[in-house]
DNA sequence: GTAATCACG
DNA sequence: ACGTACGTGATTACT
């Protein structure tokens, strides 16, 4: 019988210094307890032991060795972050079923010393896995430890301990009650180092016979004279260094046999954001257990829906209520499951015109609910079917519900709203078989066919479950009237866009990466040049060899690896060297062409268009993203980024037009914090941006310089983040005392702002969430973290959600008013791309005045406000034309 | 997989 | 004393 014991401090403090940072939404650090799993873990899984303990530390106000009230003084006190981890690894442990040893006033050293006789004597084998040399004096025949190292864990046995140090491990005692070792206090004999002793008892064993041979040993005479002056700190030493193999605990190795982790696991793993750690212990759900998954398989069958007759009758049966729609990606299967009967569509098996078939499901007789509804109707499209008749997005539900969830999949829904799981058919093929496709058997294809079936009609039993929770939900949080004008809608309007796409010009974004290449190579060569030698420019840690070692630069911030070579240190160098130059050049170079010109090449389809992906569950505060390509981040801000923005086409024979809200954050802010004098500016039409200066400089408005008006939009931008002074004189390049004054200057201009920052930070720490004017909410754990960075950080997010978030609110609900009036007045438009504030209508060149003036009119109208929301709206040949109006409305 | 950088609103 | 702006996604280097 084998027993592991895990040193809890040793292994802890390694993994704490060994693991990246890591904390929860919470604030709560992690790195220690994820490195000590990291640790534990495989080597478990590679000595598999019958039985498994842990030792700790007690620092109780007794110590070891009375006489030595300065113990441990020259180790250093364990960090804050370090310290709050120990309770909760303790709780962890406890989860696991791994029994803990700790008695106050006794060395872990000392219960392992313990530990380890008591396995000898019951004639079980002991492994010790641990990072302290100290513990090596325990390793016998019996007893193993596995040191920890750099590489990992090195074994050591009596034969590779000799091996290494050419004694036996009992000698490691008599080693340093001759050496002494600083940080346990153990003084040894005063003059004696480290060779001295070695080479001693590797020729004598053992002090005692060290001692007993004295005078006439084989050492220089000062070592001779040392020794003898310093036999009574020896022998006090040998005892110090001894590990106590008898302490007062109750242990038997059998008492600590491998459990299976208990019911808490689970949840504890789950708060700690130990995911993939909690898969690779197996762990479930405690309601997993209880809950019944055969609820979903057993409770209805499903009938195959063959051919066109079949469809239409369902659809017929189906009338009336709501019907919970379940797919593949492809919608190869579709299953519908209403009141306990449920119905397959199966392209494979499907006799007839399996598009038609579709059309007469999705023809707006039927009430569907879905889970990802967007994606639905988008490959719906693709087919050339109208995606009508739905209800309810299951996942949209999720995404207001919690809106920094991250996740939303259908499985994780159940577990969080049902408390339930979805029985999931064995898979036929597991994971690692993968490879293997060519030999797949046929039967068990066709038993996995009708598996698949009631997998899929469990699955939209569950959205039926679901809905039933989460939409009193929505009602109780007011978010009702969000999600149906504005969320769910949103949908359609995004499966159209992404299935229109938009064309890009394939031939000028080659010709502009091969110009890129260009000067690439030219900056290359300047820079090795200039360097004396070639490096890899794309890596920070060699560009910041040459920069800052090298020549000498002066270096700014520092990242965690090396000092920051980002366009802000390098903008600072400019005048040291040509080099910066150069490299802040390419950087530019590299960065459009990898990204933009190759990027998007590689996006381009077969039709010249290129099809985003819009994520309607990204973001924190309601915004959409846009992924693979990502079309949310064209650049526009340089001159020669701008020339991506003139390979965005419109259809042939078409325009772009392109609307935009005009400071719509600000606008929402005047409103939300309704302050006076803000709201004024925007009522009177005048510049904020200069309105602000004119505040903030104590200048009358027709004084306000370029710069002065440059340094109030900076402000006007930080207060919406939640800026520090600090902050604010790194942007726009003043001292933090003049940036103080410049949002002193602003708070007086605007008290009302300042009334409002202070409000919502204090409402968000007693409701523990903020919400936007339509109520989108965002939870905040972060203001009650115990962590000064992490609540600032709540703060800032506090203020700046309900103005970011109302903006995405008021965007979302005025993309369905635009696509509702494009489709009535314009149906030849279509909606192609939004950028956050921004819209873009590919349509035919005479319809574009029209099209302008519907978004303008939709976009303003959309909320009534107690300021103005303005639109602009232009357009042109090209995004760059439509965007800088070449024609207006 | 994480870090650094940089593109956007 | 410490760190220092909100929200995203893609690319590259490197462990």
């Amino acid at each position: 019988m084998k027993l592991l014991v895990l040193d809890g401090n040793s292994i802890l403090n390694r993994a704490y210094h060994g693991v990246a940072p890591l904390i929860t939404r919470d604030g709560l650090h992690t790195q220690a307890i994820f490195g000590f799993l990291n640790t534990v873990l495989p080597v478990e899984n590679r000595e598999k032991p019958d039985a498994l303990c842990v030792t700790f530390d007690v620092h109780a106000p007794t110590f070891r060795h009375e006489a030595d009230a300065a113990y441990k003084a020259n180790r250093k006190p364990m960090p804050d972050d370090l310290r709050e981890q120990v309770p909760v690894l303790k709780e962890v442990l406890d989860a696991l079923n791994i029994p803990r040893y700790e008695l106050a006033g006794f060395e872990a050293d000392d219960l392992i010393g313990t530990i380890a006789k008591r396995c000898e004597v019951a004639d079980w084998e002991c492994v010790v896995l641990t990072g302290d040399r100290d513990i090596l004096q325990l390793v016998s025949d019996r007893t193993t430890v596995l040191l920890l190292s750099k590489t990992g864990p090195v074994v050591m046995n009596p034969e590779t301990f000799r091996e290494k140090y050419g004694f036996p491990p009992a000698n490691i005692v008599d080693l340093k009650a001759l050496m002494g070792d600083a940080s346990d206090n153990i003084p040894g004999v005063p003059g004696v180092g480290e060779k001295t002793a070695s080479a001693l008892i590797q020729q004598y064993r053992t002090i005692e016979e060290l001692y007993r041979q004295l005078p006439d040993i084989d050492a220089k005479a000062g070592v001779i004279k040392k020794l003898s002056a310093g036999e009574e700190s020896a022998r006090h030493s040998y005892w110090l260094a001894t590990i106590k193999t008898d302490v007062p605990i109750d242990f038997t190795p059998e008492a600590n046999l491998r459990k299976a982790p208990g019911p808490n696991a689970y949840a504890l793993f789950q708060k700690l954001e130990l995911r993939k750690l909690s898969e690779r212990l197996n762990l479930k759900a405690h309601a997993e257990t209880v809950a019944e998954p055969e609820t979903f398989t057993a409770a209805c069958t499903v009938a195959a829906l063959p051919d066109m007759d079949a469809v239409t009758a369902a659809r017929e049966r189906l009338r009336g209520g709501a019907v919970y729609a379940r797919a593949d990606e492809a919608l190869q299967l579709v299953v519908l499951y209403q009141s306990g009967a449920a119905y397959a569509l199966d392209e494979a098996s499907f006799t007839g015109d399996y598009a038609a078939a579709l059309r007469v499901l999705f023809d707006g007789t039927l009430s569907l609910v879905g889970h990802g509804v967007k994606d639905t109707m988008r490959e719906l499209l693709r087919r050339g079917v109208s995606p009508d008749g739905w209800a309810d997005d299951i996942m949209l539900m999720g995404y207001l519900l919690d809106a920094t969830a991250g996740h939303y999949d259908l499985d994780r829904l159940c577990r969080k709203y049902g408390g339930f799981t979805i029985a999931r058919a064995p898979e036929a093929v597991q994971e690692g078989e993968q490879l293997s496709l060519l030999d797949t058997p046929a039967a068990p294809e066709a038993v996995s066919r009708t598996a698949r079936y009631s997998e899929l009609a469990a699955e939209a039993q569950a959205l039926e479950r679901l809905r039933e929770v989460m939409e009193p939900k929505l009602q109780d949080w007011n978010l009702t009237e969000l999600y149906r004008k504005a969320e769910f809608p949103l949908c359609r309007v995004l499966a159209e866009m992404e299935q229109a796409g938009c064309l890009v010009d394939r031939g000028a974004l080659s010709a502009f990466g091969e110009l890129l290449a260009g000067r690439i190579r030219e900056q290359e060569e300047r820079i090795y040049k200039l360097a004396g030698h070639e490096f890899n420019i794309n890596s920070p840690k060699q560009l910041g060899a040459v920069l800052f070692d090298e020549l000498k630069l002066p270096h700014g911030k520092k990242t965690k690896t090396g000092w920051s070579t980002n366009a802000d240190v390098l903008d600072n160098l400019r005048g040291e060297s040509e080099l910066v130059a150069a490299v802040l050049d390419y950087r530019q170079y590299a960065k459009l062409k990898s990204t933009y010109a190759d990027g998007l090449l590689k996006a381009i389809g077969p039709d010249g268009r290129v099809r985003t992906s819009f994520q309607m569950t990204a973001t924190a505060t309601g915004r959409l993203s846009s992924t693979e390509p990502n079309l949310q981040n064209i650049p526009t801000r340089t001159d020669l980024g701008s020339e991506i923005r003139k390979m965005f086409l419109p259809s042939p024979g078409n325009v772009l037009v392109d609307a935009d809200y005009s400071q719509i954050e600000l606008r929402l802010l005047a409103h939300i914090s309704g302050d006076e004098a803000m709201k004024r500016a925007f009522l009177d039409g005048t510049d904020i941006h200069a309105a602000t200066a004119a505040q903030v400089f104590h200048v009358a408005p027709g004084d306000v310089s370029p710069e002065m008006r440059r340094h109030a939009k900076a402000v006007n931008f930080g207060i919406v983040y939640g800026i520090s002074p600090f902050s604010l004189s790194q942007d726009i390049g003043v001292s933090v005392a003049e940036a103080k004054a410049y949002m002193d200057g602003y708070f007086e201009a605007f008290p009302g702002v300042r009334r409002y920052m202070d409000g919502v930070v204090q409402r968000a720490r007693d409701d523990g969430y903020v919400e936007t004017l339509f109520h989108r909410r965002r939870e905040l754990p972060e203001l009650s973290a115990s962590r000064h960075t992490t609540r600032a950080f709540g703060e800032r997010v506090a203020l700046n959600t309900p103005v970011q978030g109302t903006a995405a609110d008021v965007m979302k609900l005025a993309m369905c008013a635009v696509w509702k009036r494009l489709r009535a007045e314009c149906s030849a438009a279509k909606l192609v791309l939004q950028i956050h504030d921004e819209l873009i209508v590919d349509c035919p060149e005479e319809q574009a005045g029209q099209v302008a003036r519907i978004l303008r009119e939709e976009m303003e109208g959309v909320a009534a406000l107690s300021v103005p929301l303005t639109a602009e709206a232009h357009w042109g040949r090209n995004w760059l034309e439509a965007k800088e109006g070449v024609q207006e409305a």
